[in-house]
DNA sequence: GCCCAGGAATGTA
DNA sequence: TACATTCATGGG
């Protein structure tokens, strides 16, 4: 890689991050997992790993200042803190701190974020990447970063003009109304989705909600990893059994103003041990 | 062939 | 409010 910047990013894994199902355009580049190539928007970054919390970077230190700090959220919630909390209250929630240690919340583009949750819904995360990687090649600009060539998200008015059996060809099934009529609100004006992160979590997940195919878990989904709202708590299939488990609502009481990257903690808990054994908190 | 995949919209009681 | 059904599709 080109430009080599190393700097140090605590409470950070990559391997925890790409597993955590927020991102689906990080391709593992060794064996290990240590090393990614991550296309966010219409950027690429190399970084890998290296020992005790220091990372090399495909981009200079001013453009890892300007973009990727904030991408990799350091300028917002103090996860040493969090984990703390979370490891204090022992039991199921401790083993998820230690399960979802160094995961963050991406600062994602809210607009990748819409497209890629409404493509996700129902089908598994492998096959989402797929979906997504080919809606990228079709309808994405190309970019170049050094030597590399790659495929940026495509823009709002690139999606608003796809036809329905084209993205039926390429798999997306029923999804492809929904895809399509969002990219027309956003492309058009009429949802702009940079603003709902000036507004508060409930309000903007009413305007995510009003748009066709956007569900309660969706638009939590966008509100977390596309507007940084902490408190956003996605409820998938998985996170179901653990309301089950601590009775509904508990995680969100305990954690009001973080329930999002504890969620993360939790969800990365059930997909590597599965479900707790009994309920009760 | 059957079932599931980090759901959402619609209909029914 | 609480369930049930439908919607497409690929992979195990």
């Amino acid at each position: 890689m080109t430009a080599t910047t190393i700097v140090y990013m605590g409470h950070c894994n990559l391997k925890q991050i790409a597993e955590s199902g927020q991102c689906f355009r990080w391709k593992q580049l060794d064996e290990e997992g240590n090393k990614y190539k991550i296309i966010a928007g219409s950027r690429l970054l190399i970084i890998e790993q290296n020992a005790h919390g220091y990372f090399g970077l495909s981009c200079t230190p001013r453009e890892f200042d300007d973009i990727w700090t904030d991408y990799f959220d350091y300028s917002g919630a103090d996860y040493s803190q969090i984990l703390a909390k979370a490891e204090a209250k022992g039991g199921l929630l401790k083993d998820a701190a230690a399960a979802g240690e160094g995961i963050r919340i991406l600062r994602q583009d809210p607009w990748e974020m819409l497209i890629t949750f409404l493509t996700a819904q129902n089908i598994s995360i492998q096959r989402a990447t797929t979906l997504i990687e080919k809606l990228c090649n079709k309808y994405g600009q190309k970019k170049h970063s050094g030597d590399t060539t790659f495929m940026a998200f495509p823009s709002p008015d690139s999606l608003a003009t796809a036809k329905p059996e084209d993205l039926r060809q390429l798999g997306f099934g029923y999804r492809d109304k929904q895809i399509i009529t969002a990219a027309r609100i956003v492309a058009s004006g009429a949802v702009d989705l940079d603003k709902l992160k000036r507004l508060d979590h409930d309000t903007a997940k009413l305007v995510l909600k009003n748009i066709y195919g956007v569900g309660d878990k969706v638009a939590e989904c966008i509100s977390l990893f596309g507007l940084g709202k902490y408190e956003s708590y996605p409820i998938d299939t998985w996170v179901q059994k653990i309301e089950d488990y601590f009775g509904h609502g508990y995680i969100q009481k305990e954690f009001p103003d973080h329930a999002g990257i504890v969620q993360q903690y939790l969800f990365a808990y059930v997909r590597r041990h599965g479900l707790p054994e009994r309920g009760g908190a």
